[in-house]
DNA sequence: TTATATTTTTAGATGTGTCTAAACTTTTAT
DNA sequence: ATAAAAGTTTAGACACATCTAAAAATATAA
């Protein structure tokens, strides 16, 4: 038996590998679920000898073949449960995460999957983010990062990378949302931050948001 | 905070409470929800701290205001969760207790009412209980259990109060389900069984089955 | 009413997941 | 190359929820 706290890290090293291509560190993981590095040492230990893990003292970790399917199935139903939140019980973007990360936490053998069918098989979350599939593959998205575009370039905003509260408001207060067109006017080298026209209107982003804009150019 | 399993004893004594009109005593409490009495004994130290119950050692346990507020609201929960997974999921009845065991503990300030508007203010849940409403009311049913009615009683079943996966299976089996019209035909003195018409057929049922059965005569 | 049975509580232990502080390993910089 | 910094693990403690065994309180019955 899997237990809650388990999933947790399991779906947090997912998430770092997903963002790095490399093995997850302890800090990272103690960064990603607010914990101490030592409860993430405790932890990679258990999980090790569940077999959920490939872990070498000092040298970070990687999930097992099954650690990544249960990993993946729990972002499936984060995802649509979030789905659910927003396409039928009109919660907003922002309001959505915390009770995702609960709900995805619901045992059951196919309660996800009548969701998934209940929802009409959706391929996107509310964010953007593909759905991982009942087979646990991840959709690909030829989208790319805001930050990692020219100048000049113009594209419209396909997805967001950051499912949390005050980055998601603070995109609704900047009027971005899925489908925005958004173009590149300048970009300071000094902070890496730069001047987009968003629709209509110029504004002014930093680094640390636009790398969690995904685009897509055409 | 409230944990998990403080939800669950709240929920238990609650129960207990409705079923005997009496203050629950430490095994009743110990075999609702399958733990053993020392267990019980111990959380209802804990609860009283917190002012969620009036204990007295020895002498059994009622909510406090406080206490049957949450453990209503748990009800609510439950009921609505288990109205979701069978009309929109297409579960059947003898299959969401489980799950709405585990949904009932999602914490949000507003989903629940969400869930509620989303499935059109439903006053009773797939297994004909009422659901608690917002303010936290149990609207009453004027139905009568199956073994407290005289031989030669017609009515319809409105209501289950058991709900476990054998008992609602077994109805099933029998072709009963809400609103199936049963009439009594006989009662044997030495168990209290009963033999009833379902529908067109005979059947011969006990008096443990037939006490979870709410009827409605007219 | 006193002995017996039942119910309930306490004592002491266990497993999980967390923490801080200290020790150890690896990386970085001089 | 070695000292300092950063990252990671271990040691020891704690809160929660549970258990079994034993003690205490209450209820029941001869």
């Amino acid at each position: 038996m899997i237990t809650l706290a388990e999933e947790n890290y399991l779906k947090a090293i997912l998430v770092i590998s997903l963002d790095t291509n490399e093995r997850a560190s302890t800090n990272a993981i103690a960064d990603e679920i607010s914990t101490s590095a030592a409860s993430v040492s405790d932890m990679l230990k258990k999980l090790q000898e569940k077999r959920l893990i490939k872990y070498e003292k000092y040298k970070g970790v990687e999930l097992s073949e099954q650690g990544n399917k249960l990993a993946t199935s729990i972002i499936r139903k984060h995802r649509l449960w979030e789905t659910f939140l927003v396409n039928k019980l009109d919660f907003n973007w922002g309001e959505v995460h915390d009770l995702a990360e609960q709900l995805e936490h619901i045992k059951s053998i196919d309660l996800v999957d009548r969701l998934d069918s209940f929802l009409g098989f959706p391929k996107l979350d509310p964010h953007g983010e593909p759905i991982p599939t009942k087979r646990g593959e991840i959709p690909t998205t030829n989208t790319i990062p805001l930050n990692k575009l020219k100048v000049g370039t113009k594209g419209n905003l396909m997805g967001v990378t950051l499912d949390e509260k005050s980055f998601l408001n603070y995109l609704t207060k900047l009027n971005i949302s899925i489908g925005t067109k958004i173009e590149i006017l300048e970009k300071i080298s000094f902070d890496q931050s730069l001047s987009v026209k968003i629709e209509k209107t110029n504004q002014h982003i930093s680094n640390d948001v636009s790398k969690h804009l995904l685009i897509k150019t055409k």
